[in-house]
DNA sequence: CTGTTAGCGCTTTCAG
DNA sequence: CTGAAAGCGCTAACAG
């Protein structure tokens, strides 16, 4: 293992001017030495031991990551958001993956902070439950009293610089595009009710059909992913019009309206949330609501790295799209 | 900031027990005093400073992961398979993408050595150029010289532990499937030519049709991705059957032929391959091959962590898979 | 511009 | 079972 300290003794020349040449301080360093260490640095094979400069530094260049599920679209776009910030200004990015479990999001956060990353971005929905909020919030304020920086892509709760997808609005206006459309009857698939994305996307959909005086939806809850849209969808009667909380929801609903032999516009109207890249090409393709989701993680980030602890939250509002899911009544 | 010393202070305790109780050594500590030290960290509010650990170990716990694009499916997909085994075996993962430019590809590597990884992943096919390969494998070499662990998902090329996907026995046996439903004529959607894993996939099929003593494909080259796919798809005229070499190339082409007026299957088949899971409910569902995606992940981590290096090359075989979008002549 | 020298926080012999 | 002390490799004053 070649260490600093060899590459200066090859070099005929001080600890502290290898340092500075190698590893770049604001010093200069004269020419001649600089070429002598760096060509001492390059025959001998030299490479940076990054615990000691990090350790010495007190600062790393590493940033902490936390999704529910890199397999799901919607968080590997948001990551690659982040990632692509990360990279132009050389961090590296450590991810970690909750499936889904906030002990899990609260344990991550405490190695994040051991790994004495630089900044810990929280990516997708808080959940409806005090307890686990505080302990994270706990969790969150320790990193943060030793100089970690947090930002979070949600909801505005934790006390941080947040991203936040204008969940009701969106869903508010979708409802509105839909009625346009001449729908009167509605069913949202709903997702879980301890999630507070999907209970905000219900919420501003039912709104907005109050407000429209048209009768309330029926819900149905079920898992956040392809399956529990599929669930939900067996049960779904009597409805000229469907909302899936999420567009990986809708193509659950898609195939179960498929296996009921239900034509999706014909017979019934099904909409998604969020525009996923990867099923733009379905068929029918999905009305939904856009969020610019690698947007929104790299806007995260810059918040994360920001000189000054940011302005709280960041509104990001979806934009609606209507495609071939979705039909004109009547 | 909190420090091991000052635990033990706070404990009354030396520095060396406070250490041996909080941080895992095989050693045993009274329970008495452990009890101390446990209290007092917890008091204090005590994070272990991985950096100071690592260097004091001269090992770390983070494993390095690169791969192409997060946003792929099909390498989200074999993450995910890793990185449930690193979270078993309690390591974080570094992520870092290279957006298929294998130079970035040698940059990361020699970035995860200066990290002190315990080991390193490369996932995604290798490229045709002896240049690049022998670069990379000096950068792996160095990495390894000093303790690193290396691993690939991919062509064995690297003199390393890999988990290498059947490309060529896997589209031949497609190509035999689809021979069997009576095509005859074939376009090859074959992505560029300087990655291996579609050169094979198109030697793979090309050579099972020679056998069969039909005539060769139409080979068309473009990008690797759904883009890629849908432009090839715009030049295919005159045959009964696509073979696009990935499914994400397949859903480019399914949309080619959508706006083209073209009908699949009754126009023409399509076929694709990786069997990609969020791509399952499209219609027509997409025929393929099946890589156990995740599993290849999982088990190229394996390999790496593996007490010796490993045997050389694991051999997945992917299994052909019939659906909608593939439909017999005649 | 260059060198000396104290640490950074933790692990790990080596004694006791 | 417990403690003292010598580093791990690098950075950053501080002095020249």
């Amino acid at each position: 293992m070649v260490t600093l300290e060899d590459v200066a003794r090859h070099a005929g020349v001080s600890l502290a001017t290898a340092s500075r040449v190698l590893n770049g301080s604001t010093r200069q360093v004269g020419a001649s030495l600089r070429v002598k260490v760096e060509l001492a640095a390059a025959q001998l094979g030299y490479r940076t031991n990054v615990a000691a400069q990090t350790l010495a530094r007190g600062a790393s260049n590493v940033i902490g990551l936390v999704v529910h599920d890199l397999t799901d679209p919607y968080f590997a776009a948001i990551a690659d958001g982040a990632m692509r910030v990360a990279e132009n200004q050389g961090l590296m990015v450590m991810i970690g993956t909750t499936h889904r479990d906030p002990q899990r999001e609260i344990a991550y956060v405490s190695t994040l902070n051991a790994q004495r990353v630089r900044a810990v971005l929280l990516v997708g929905s808080r959940v409806a439950d005090e307890q686990l909020t505080r302990r994270l919030r706990e969790e969150l304020d320790r990193y943060r009293e030793t100089g970690g920086r947090v930002a979070c892509v949600g909801q505005d709760l934790l006390g941080v610089d947040t991203v936040v997808p204008d969940n009701r609005l969106g869903a508010a206006a979708l409802a509105r595009a839909l009625a346009g459309l001449g729908h009167r009857s509605f069913a949202v698939l709903a997702g879980p009710d301890r999630l507070i994305a999907p209970m905000d996307r219900v919420a501003g959909f039912a709104g907005a059909l109050e407000e429209l005086g048209l009768p309330a939806p029926l819900v149905l809850h079920s898992s956040f992913d392809r399956e529990g849209g599929y669930a939900a969808a067996t049960q779904v009667s009597g409805v000229t019009c469907v909302f899936a909380v999420t567009d990986v929801m809708a193509v659950g609903a898609l195939a179960a309206f498929r296996d009921r032999g239900i034509r999706v516009p014909e017979d019934v109207s099904v909409a998604g949330f969020d525009d996923i890249s990867t099923l733009r090409d379905l068929v029918p393709s999905l009305s939904t609501v856009r969020l610019p989701l690698a947007e929104m993680g790299a806007r995260a980030l810059e918040m994360a790295l920001a000189p000054d602890e940011g302005t709280g939250a960041q509104v990001v509002t979806g934009e609606v799209i209507l495609r071939e899911s979705t039909r004109a009544l009547g």
